[in-house]
DNA sequence: AAGTCGAGCAACCGCATGTGC
DNA sequence: TGCACATGCGGTTGCTCGACT
């Protein structure tokens, strides 16, 4: 009532992304990182809303994603979260490092829930085990049956902290959604701790990155690249010797668009 | 070959929540 | 304290494409 909607909805596109589009909102967020969604779309020149773009480098372009089909131990998985959180999409892909809430979210009413009604779950599939039915009052019921560990991650926002690793040699900080986190001692952070467009403005200190689930993008990229890459002299994606495992988009129609598209630091 | 149907999934919508003033 | 705004989340829609007739 009277609040304005989130975005203008006049002249914005909607509907499926361009391999253009998608090149000029990566681009800009790996030039210059993620400060308000409401404004990427402006700066990297694109007729759509902050929340299309959000939405868009959540589900496809973020390149620590993993892609391809669920096997059965994350399916497997995937059920007993629900069985315990419900519908709670995010929770449950926290503890998938590489998968999106929307992506589980879609392989549960796709696959999972068929196939529990196939072995007589009917019920299960529906619905969790506690159900919990809204989002007000599952914060205020804590599940009695939740098991210990998801119960204790719950309590103490604990996450799963075996994904990337980021080794300093200097006090590292960084932002996280704007909350900015010193590492004084500490030469181990995490990537739940990481704005990826923060770690690439930390020009000051030596930083290696190793990983499993970054050996898409970002671990292949050496700290002279990424100095130069923010000093102006902006590198094609080629440099970045990509290896996207599965895209649905390849990589190299990216490349083909470098010359003809403009990156923001050159507006 | 053309039409129909259904599965899969990307994207949108509206509401909730967090935050700053 | 209340308002405005940005972001997060979950439900839903609608498009695409392959299988089938």
């Amino acid at each position: 009532m009277g609040r304005k909607p989130c975005c203008e909805k006049i002249g914005l596109k909607r509907g499926p992304w361009t391999i253009e589009e998608d090149h000029r909102l990566m681009n800009f967020i790996l030039n210059n990182g993620i400060h308000c969604w409401r404004v990427v779309p402006k700066l990297a020149g694109l007729l759509r809303c902050g929340k299309s773009c959000r939405l868009r480098w959540i589900n496809y372009l973020r390149p620590d994603l993993k892609r391809g089909g669920f096997t059965d131990a994350e399916e497997d998985r995937i059920m007993e979260l629900h069985s315990q959180l419900g519908n709670r999409w995010s929770k449950i892909a926290s503890h998938f490092p590489g998968r999106t809430d929307n992506e589980i979210k879609n392989h549960w009413n796709t696959k999972i829930k068929k196939k529990m009604k196939h072995l007589g779950l009917n019920q299960a599939a529906d619905e969790p085990i506690n159900s919990i039915t809204s989002r007000t009052e599952s914060k205020q019921i804590t599940n009695p049956n939740m098991s210990s560990t998801i119960k204790e991650k719950e309590e103490t926002k604990e996450q799963p902290k075996d994904d990337v690793i980021i080794e300093t040699t200097k006090p590292l900080i960084v932002s996280n959604n704007d909350e900015e986190i010193q590492a004084e001692n500490c030469k181990t952070l995490y990537a739940e701790e990481v704005d990826i467009g923060s770690l690439f403005a930390m020009q000051d200190n030596e930083i290696s990155i190793s990983s499993s689930s970054f050996s898409s993008l970002y671990s292949n990229i050496s700290r002279s690249e990424s100095s130069s890459y923010l000093a102006g002299d902006s590198i094609s994606l080629e440099q970045w010797d990509l290896d996207m495992t599965d895209p649905l988009v390849p990589w190299d129609l990216f490349t083909n668009l470098d010359d003809t598209l403009f990156l923001y630091d050159k507006m």
